[in-house]
DNA sequence: ATTGCAAGTGCAACTATTTGCACAATGACT
DNA sequence: AGTCATTGTGCAAATAGTTGCACTTGCAAT
């Protein structure tokens, strides 16, 4: 329970009316320790009322995604997931190993001489809220290629 | 007729089969001038030979896709667009608008200093094909906003 | 508390893309 | 030219995600 009251009072603010449902899938987002994928909000939200469907679970995040409230990004697992956009603290991004599928955080200041140039060179304001970049760890590179090996889709049991 | 010979072979080089459903969709890439989707190569495919199915063209297109001899791009018109990758000369990336759609290419030395910086401070090779950049370009900063509205999906005849 | 209506939801049908499986075709070896 | 193992293909069924439409609900004005 209680999502950032700020977020609540933001969505009310602009104008958008305060669903018990927007309200539950905010609260799990909030409460989701990382990158969390529609179906696992929409488990979750049926735990607590199990009415809820699906296309209002995509509904809701495609508007908190528009509101910049929260990040969208594809991490290669085979499902979008979803996380909060903290305005203020640590945002950050990640680079993700093709070959393990492991997955690092970095901060934002290394986007910035490239944010800068774009908006310097073209005129380009580049959203950077979240950003996944592929390509190969160092412990891949070294060959030490670690059993994890890439997975795709499936949304199991837990 | 004629997908560069170099890609022809080194797809045989590799071990891979010369099919002619393969070859007519590297044609179709290769002749294509832009970012040419699933779609719009199955079409082009089924003008020469009717039978060909579309879940054919995915494989082909995951199959380059893995050789790095294609990219793969959501450039946010609602579906995932193909190129040649061109291995020595002018690599680009892509600056797209999220208010216009309109999109700007940007030379590969902009990312130079980032692929850098990942690779010495974190070991990272990242794969920097063919970005694509979402966010506001000039105009439409500057409240210009040229008639051309976000379209998304619904592939319909040209 | 009641009303009215625009905004939001559930449902079912749809879209793009992936996958399992049985059959067909490639290319190496003869 | 013919054989054969292996790779690739077509088809149908599945997947995640979106959308039109009729019904419900939040909330502002009374
Ligand atoms: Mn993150
Ligand atoms: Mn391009
Ligand atoms: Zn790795
Ligand atoms: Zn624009």
């Amino acid at each position: 329970m209680t999502a950032h009251p700020t977020i609540v009072e933001s969505l009310r603010q602009e104008g958008y009316r305060l669903t018990p449902q927007r309200i539950m899938i905010l609260d799990i987002i909030n409460d989701s320790m990382s990158h969390i994928s529609a179906e696992e909000i929409h488990r979750k939200v049926q735990e607590q009322y199990p009415f809820v469907n699906i296309s209002t679970i995509y509904r809701t995040l495609n508007l908190l995604k528009k509101l910049r409230l929260i990040s969208e990004t594809d991490l290669g697992d085979g499902y979008v997931r979803y996380e909060l956009l903290e305005r203020e603290r640590h945002r950050h991004h990640h680079l993700v190993c093709r070959q393990c599928g492991e997955s690092f955080a970095f901060e934002d200041e290394l986007l910035k001489p490239l944010q800068i140039r774009l908006l310097k060179e073209y005129g380009f304001a580049a959203d950077v809220d979240h950003f996944a970049i592929f390509g190969l760890c160092q412990r891949c590179r070294r060959g030490e290629g670690r059993g994890g090996v890439r997975k795709e889709g499936q949304h199991g049991a837990d």
